[in-house]
Parts: structure tokens; sequence; C-alpha cells
DNA sequence: TGAATGACAGATATTGAAATCTGTCATTCG
DNA sequence: CGAATGACAGATTTCAATATCTGTCATTCA
């Protein structure tokens, strides 16, 4: 597929891993295999991440960053802070939804990768957590919002829309039904938020 | 154990279920294991059950019933709707986090099993949001809380607070600061409550 | 007579030997 | 010289044979 005369470089590992655990699954997805993508020897691969359990987290990073960006957009734009915050959730849940709904094999496989992988795993959740912060404060400075700390309220406002971004739920998200109860959620959390 | 001499009932082989689930694990807890324990041939159990997932089916209703009824209490009392909400939520997640805490194991049990079944647990759910639906209710009709639809509502508060009852979290009920975070989710859907 | 048994067929789980994989490193290659 | 290799030890996975389990039912038991 890719031509071996190309230099070896971290990126062209992690793309390979990417299809071959696209193709594998999780469980059968081996560093063999990866070697064996590219038309190396494993010990290659090896040169470039010391263990398979940071192959692995290293592909899980790249993919968690994905979602993040395409979300902070939403956090920096200058519309008033209740509607910035409602897209922001209605965003998260779209493509939480769309990754799930569209492709449920790989986002299979990467919720296994998430589940292996404490560390990436709470750094994305930081990072979103803190564009959801940055939102609240911008609603307590403009005085649309109350919170006497917005870092914590921030957190449970992720938190209370759990069932709509995290994946042990997605099962539930073609469900008929789950827009009404997002919207329900949404509405509750941003009625307390008002000052 | 248990003298092999009474009579063969459907609730003493829900209570050998149980404890050879306890010892055994949900993978490993068979209807001859249980037989066995009762002293009996396990022809003799299908005689009560029609198949193996009915038992067990039997066995996790049981178990779920015993946190509905503990709740149903809270519910009724004659407070004022929110603090009933608030010892409801209270209540809910303390007996979870106890269950949790006091027998990992047995709790990692039911979680399997829980997961295997759809039907008890969809019920014993819509029993939970009945309790939180007649607390709102309630709280509608004193006009201290605003709800359009109450019931909706309910389900909305109970899907929010699901971090602090869902047993796919229960690995995070003993962080330190889940006290803070569960009060601050709780405090934020009764600001959204509140007329 | 109605509850309990145990033998049975097919499905599922366990086991242990063989194959594969992970991670290292002395050696080769360009 | 730095990048890549492939042989290696120990860990993990696969696979097929064997054992156990599930669910049924004709028979026994009290």
């Amino acid at each position: 597929m890719t031509p071996t005369s190309e230099i070896l470089t971290a990126e062209r590992i992690l793309e390979a891993t990417e299809e071959v655990l696209r193709r594998h699954g999780p469980a059968k997805a081996t560093v063999v295999d990866v070697a064996r993508a590219l038309g190396v020897s494993h010990g290659s691969v090896y040169r470039h991440f010391r263990t398979k359990a940071a192959l692995r987290e290293a592909v899980t990073k790249r993919w968690l960053d994905r979602t993040s960006e395409a979300l902070s957009g939403i956090a920096a734009e200058g519309r008033d802070p209740e509607a910035r915050l409602r897209g922001w959730l209605a965003a998260l849940f779209e493509a939480k939804r769309r990754k799930a709904g569209d492709d449920p094999e790989l986002f299979a496989t990467y919720t296994v990768l998430t589940g292996e992988n404490g560390t990436a795993v709470g750094e994305h959740l930081a990072d979103l957590t803190a564009q959801l912060t940055r939102i609240i404060r911008s609603g307590v400075d403009t005085g649309v919002f109350t919170a006497d700390d917005p870092e914590a309220t921030a957190r449970a406002v992720f938190q209370a829309t759990g069932r709509f971004h995290d994946p042990g739920y997605a099962r539930e998200w073609g469900l008929p039904g789950v827009e009404e109860e997002f919207a329900a959620v949404v509405e509750l959390l941003v009625r307390g938020l008002r000052a």
C-alpha cells in the first residue's frame, strides 16, 4: 500500500496502526501486524514506540485530539454564552453520535483503547472541561450565568451530560427519544446556570 | 448447609443461587452448582425456573427490588419537595456507593447480571424514575418547582445524576472529590427546577 | 399423583500443547 | 554512524481434544 521506500516515521507507524486496528479490531491487532503492513521488521517499530501500550496510547491520543479540535472552535465563538453552551453541548453529542453510528466497529475499537488508557483520556477530559469552563466563565463575566466556581460548575455540567457523550452509553444514542432527553437535560442545566 | 429435608421452593433456590454467585462469580456459577448446594438434582431446579437465564433474571430482580424499596420510603416522606429530592438522590448515591465499596466482587457480579438483563433493569429504572416523578410533581403542586412535564423532567434528573448511581462508574465513587462533584451536580439541577 | 431423579444430546467451557507475540539486543546494512 | 534487522527468551494466544453444563424427558419415588 504505502511505499516501503519512504522513511519510517512515528506518523507513518500511527497511520498503519490505525489501519490495522480498523481491520483486525483491538484484541487481534499486533505490533507484528503493524510492521507487516509497513513492510518492515517489528524491531523497527520498537525504535519509535517503546512498548505496544505506548503505541496504542499514541493512536488513542491522536483520535481524541481530533474531537477536541473540532469543538474548540465553538467554545471560542463570539455568540452569547448561553447559545455557545448549548451549541457546544449539541456539537459534542452530535460528533460522538455520528462517530458511533457511522462506523460502530471502529468506535467500539476506540472505546476499548480509551478504556485501557487512563492518561490520554484524563487529558482529553481535562481539555474538554477547560473549554466548558471558558464558556461558563464568560457567561459569569457578562452576568447571564451565576457560578461560585466556574471550573467546578463546568465539571458538573460535563458530568451531568455524560449520558450523551460517554462511550459507555453509545448503544442508547440511536434510540427514539434521545433528542428529547438531551434537550431536557440541557434545559435543566441552563436554567440552573442562569443568574 | 440448609437441610435437604425441607421442601424445595423457588425462594430457597434463589437464596442458594445468590450464595453460589457470591462464591463462584457470574461466569462460573452453574445450575449444577446451585443444585449441588441444595443437595438436589439439577433437574429439580429446572422445575422452578425454565432456563438458567430465567433463574439469573429472578435473582437480579430480587436484588434490584431491595434498592427500590429502601428508597420508596424517602420519596413518600412529608418533608418539603426540595429536601426530599436532595435526600432521595443522596440516599441513592449512598446506597450504591456502600454496596460497591463493601463487597466489590458481589457488586461486580450483579453489574454483570444487570447487564445481561434488559427487562428487569428497565423495570427497575422505570420504578426509580416514577419515585422521582412523584417528588417533582409534588414540588410543582406546591409551587416550589417548575416543570412542564414532570415525568420527562424526572428522567432528566435521573440521567443527569447517572455518574453517581450507574454501576459503570462504580470505580470512581471512591475517588477523592466525588462528594463535591455530586453536590455540584445536585445544586445545578435543583436550581434548574426552582420556580 | 405430583415432585424428584438421572441418563442423554447438543452446546459451552476447560485444558494443555503448539503457535504467535512482545520486547531486547548483538549484528548487519547503507 | 545511525537506522534496520532477525534471532531469541519469556509471555500470551490459539486450537483441538476433553470435560462439564444446559435443558429434556421417560422413569422412579413417596
